[in-house]
DNA sequence: CTAGGGTTAG
């Protein structure tokens, strides 16, 4: 009877193990796992075979289930009847899946012999987590010890990749030389993996070529080895040819070829990419193997987004029978790398609801940076909500690096450095990007404090680190440190190193913006094999700062190669150096070559017209913004400024009103031309609508407001704007509010009153302001104060003539010669000579120029008979009109 | 245990 039921028991766990290995071996991993628990749980006398259970720790593994797996190593100690290795290798295999690196080491310590298999897993888990080559090589090393069991090729080709990676050809050397020795490097596995490690190491053409001649058998693996290897190293020619080669083998092709052989024809121009690209393509639809593969198709979507065939892609994306997170990704990147930000986004949504594929690290890494762009911020923070729920998601680097990036771009600093704080493993791009997000935001000392971390952390500074300290110096605009940063470069090779200027260029542009021009000029030449077009449009600006526009124009006109930087800049440069010709000029030749302007040029080109004071010009311009869609606020308020200079104070008025939203710029520069028509009373009205409406004030605009007070006689508004800038915005003013308030103060009649807050300024006075009050002593006939202000002038070696003029001028006025001879005296003994007065004209294209005291012009007689005519007109007509009413 | 796809800093 007992032994009936035992029978009967028995029967019916061979009948249960039975079906939970048809589970698991059948990918039912779910179904197999729950059958196990309930068995394990409910009968006791349960005892599963060796088999059955690492059946069953195979499918713990494969879906993932960390506490699961931990579960189920917790049985097999208990039940400690499992001799054989195969359990121990299933459940070191499920640690290797759960990268548990602790977990797989313990285990292995705890085995008592092991076989080169279990040794291969270990090395496996030590290779996969990028962190532990030199472990990984020590692992390896140990396994070299007589007693243990020999490396197979299968070991090989574990460690091989590790050698690639971190570059250590001596290493993958010697790993080839003990194949040698042991008579494995004839096998294919341990061959292709010797193509592999050599062409990472840039020795394609030499030894991993020789590798793959000298193979005995080669598979397909051999081929897309040796083909990608050609890829990699930039060896298009030679990667086709293999590739044709290989079909004259008849090796057929597979998935992995194709997606190697795919972007060697995306990266050729436009039409051999896609003369070889459609021959690929139409390769594959003759194979139903390889049309219906995702690693194909995807393959084939990359080659049509990278050749930005939009059309295509929709088509093949819409006709995929399957899609993978790969393929999701790969079309949202590449929509957003094509321009399309909202299609991206769009796209990320739908994924988002598609249900058998969950959006992965990738997805985030490509979305997040599209929501910076569209400035999509509470978007962006549900997406950082979604991740932080998933630990899968909130652990990876490259993740934690996309949300540093996001919340820096989106002006949030704060949120940031919080975000690069939960990086748990930072690489070099999460400190380059959290420093870069510093640089921007002008947090000098948080940046150097994270500099100082990093290097603490041992991190190696690269190349973009490089760049990152390069533009904090420009930040900071402190040449010493410049030069501190030159000479770090140096040692370490990143100027001299690669054949990439880039850091060269970014080093001639902060010498150049820290005002040593020869150092600039110095790193130019030096460069001087491997220049680009961003090298000598840095030194084109750096001469266009300085105002050299000779030197500018030398480089500029021996570029072969120019881009609408390089237009802006020498367009601008003579829009600053008043050469209006040639700045219209080079902007015909620029249209005759068929660019088109963008805002810059636009920018450059309305300070052409506002020198030219052209009204005309300037609504030809307006038309071609308007027509083109040129009009960003800026341009707008550009535009509006150079109307307010040409005069046309109702037009600038009219576009300025027309604008819903009016940002600061706008503000600022309707203000400034109320300013410049004397409309203290229109800015001071507008300036306390842009306070209504909430737009902090800056600097430029309390300037801007303040000279429309001064120039429209509003004293104690003015004056109380000035003292509202620390009271009620916070802001300690700077020279140019000091001055404007002097010469709101002197232009007034209240010199003294003047005098006294010239006397009482917190920072010491820059000679323009001493200079600004001179002029109002002359104009209102004061000189005694005039000779104070005077020797405070002097004093500060004023190097501008006007001042010694206006003096001169204020002792004439009041018949003081002596004093007046005085000061003739003092400007010939340093050397100063009054430059001629000078105007020009522009009739009929023609162009004429007037110099104080020149007669040369052949129409003087009629030009100077009718200017008199004129003065006598005027003269007649001020009689008549007093002369505020001239002015309205 | 073995080649191989998509992404982030300038």
């Amino acid at each position: 009877m007992i032994r009936d039921s035992l029978d009967m028991l028995e029967q019916s766990f061979r009948a249960w193990s039975a079906m939970i290995r048809e589970c698991c071996m059948g990918s039912r991993h779910w179904e197999g796992v729950s059958l196990f628990i309930q068995k394990a749980r409910s009968s006791v006398g349960f005892r599963p075979s060796t088999l059955l259970m690492a059946a069953v720790i195979k499918s713990c593994s494969a879906l993932s289930a960390t506490q699961l797996g931990k579960a189920l190593h917790g049985y097999v100690l208990k039940k400690g009847h499992f001799s054989s290795l195969s359990v121990s290798k299933a459940m070191l295999n499920m640690y290797a899946k759960f990268r548990a690196l602790d977990d797989c080491e313990k285990l292995f310590g705890e085995l008592g012999s092991c076989d080169t298999v279990t040794w291969n897993i270990l090395l496996t888990v030590f290779a996969s987590s990028m962190k532990f080559d030199t472990e990984t090589m020590g692992l390896f090393k140990g396994m070299l010890i007589p007693e243990q069991p020999k490396p197979s090729p299968v070991t090989i080709s574990i460690v091989l990749p590790v050698c690639a990676r971190s570059g250590d050809l001596v290493m993958g050397k010697s790993v080839h030389s003990l194949a040698v020795k042991s008579g494995m490097d004839m096998h294919t596995l341990v061959g292709n993996s010797l193509v592999s490690f050599y062409a990472k190491c840039g020795q394609v053409t030499t030894d991993a070529f020789t590798v793959f001649a000298g193979l005995y058998e080669k598979d397909v693996v051999s081929w897309n080895a040796i083909i990608s290897g050609f890829a990699e190293n930039g060896l298009m020619y030679e990667a086709f040819r293999t590739f044709r080669w290989m079909l004259r083998e008849s090796t057929e092709p597979n998935y992995t070829t194709i997606a190697t052989i795919f972007p060697i024809c995306a990266s050729q121009d436009e039409n051999a990419a896609l003369f070889f690209g459609r021959e690929i393509h139409a390769f594959v639809l003759r194979r139903a193997e390889l049309s219906t593969d995702i690693f194909v198709c995807n393959a084939l979507l990359m080659f049509y987004l990278r050749t930005g065939q939009m059309q295509v892609v929709e088509t093949l994306f819409r006709r995929m029978q399957s899609r993978d997170s790969v393929t999701w990704n790969s079309v949202i990147a590449g929509c957003a790398s094509n321009g399309e930000w909202s299609t991206a986004l769009t796209l990320f949504q739908k994924f988002l609801l598609f249900d058998t594929v969950t959006p992965d690290s990738v997805t985030f890494v490509s979305i997040l940076p599209i929501c910076a762009v569209l400035k999509k911020i509470s978007m962006g923070k549900q997406i950082h909500g979604y991740i932080v729920q998933r630990p899968s998601l909130a652990e990876d680097t490259t993740v934690g690096n996309a949300l540093v990036n996001f919340y820096a771009k989106c002006d949030e600093i704060d949120a940031a450095f919080q975000a690069f704080l939960m990086i748990p493993q930072r690489d070099i791009i999460s400190w380059n990007s959290m420093l870069d997000a510093f640089v921007n935001t002008r947090n000098h000392w948080k940046f150097l404090n994270l500099l100082a971390w990093m290097l603490g952390e041992r991190f190696k500074p690269d190349g973009i680190t490089i760049l990152t300290l390069i533009n904090f110096c420009i930040s900071i605009s402190r040449l010493m440190s410049v030069k501190e940063v030159h000479c770090y470069s140096i040692r370490y090779a990143h100027i001299l190193g690669d054949g990439e200027p880039t850091i060269g260029n970014a080093m001639l542009v902060a010498y150049a913006k820290c005002g040593d021009m020869g150092s600039a000029l110095k790193i130019f030449q030096s460069l001087s094999g491997k220049r680009n077009l961003v090298t000598c449009n840095s030194i084109i600006a750096a001469y266009v700062d300085s105002g050299s526009q000779d030197d500018a124009y030398k480089i500029f006109s021996q570029m072969h190669e120019k881009d609408v930087t390089t237009w802006n800049l020498m367009i601008r440069v003579y829009a600053l150096n008043n050469c209006v010709n040639e700045a219209l000029y080079l902007f015909h030749e620029f249209r005759d070559r068929g660019m088109e302007p963008d805002e810059l040029t636009i920018m450059s080109l309305l300070a052409v017209f506002s020198q030219m004071v052209s009204a005309h010009l300037l609504r030809q311009c307006h038309g071609y913004l308007v027509r083109n869609c040129l009009e960003d606020v800026r341009i707008k308020g550009a535009l509006l400024d150079v109307y307010s200079k040409c005069g046309s104070i109702w037009y600038a008025y009219n576009l300025f009103q027309s604008n819903p939203n009016k940002d600061l710029f706008m503000f600022t520069a309707m203000i400034g031309g109320f300013a410049m028509h004397g409309m203290g009373e229109e800015a001071l009205e507008i300036f306390h609508d842009m306070i209504g409406s909430g737009i902090k004030p800056d600097h430029i605009i309390f300037t801007s407001v303040l000279s429309a007070c001064s120039h429209g006689g509003l004293i104690d508004p003015g004056l109380e704007i000035f003292y509202s800038m620390e009271k009620l915005h916070g802001m300690k003013p700077k020279m140019e509010q000091y001055a404007c308030v002097v010469d709101l103060l002197a232009r007034g009649g209240r010199l003294s009153e003047a005098y006294s807050f010239v006397a009482k300024m917190p920072i010491k006075p820059a000679a323009h302001i001493w200079g600004t009050l001179l002029g109002a002593c002359k104009s209102h006939h004061e000189v005694e104060l005039g000779r104070v202000v005077g020797a405070h002038l002097f004093e500060s070696e004023s190097d501008d003539i006007g001042n010694y003029i206006v003096l001169s001028n204020l002792y004439a006025a009041e018949e003081k010669w002596d004093e007046v001879l005085e000061m003739r005296k003092l400007m010939k003994s340093r050397d100063f000579k009054k430059p001629a007065g000078c105007s020009w004209i522009e009739v009929e294209r023609r162009e004429s120029v007037f110099v104080a005291g020149d007669t040369s012009h052949p129409e003087r007689s009629l030009i100077y008979d009718t200017l008199l005519a004129i003065n006598q007109h005027i003269k007649e007509k001020l009689a008549n009109y007093s002369i505020e009413s001239a002015f309205i």
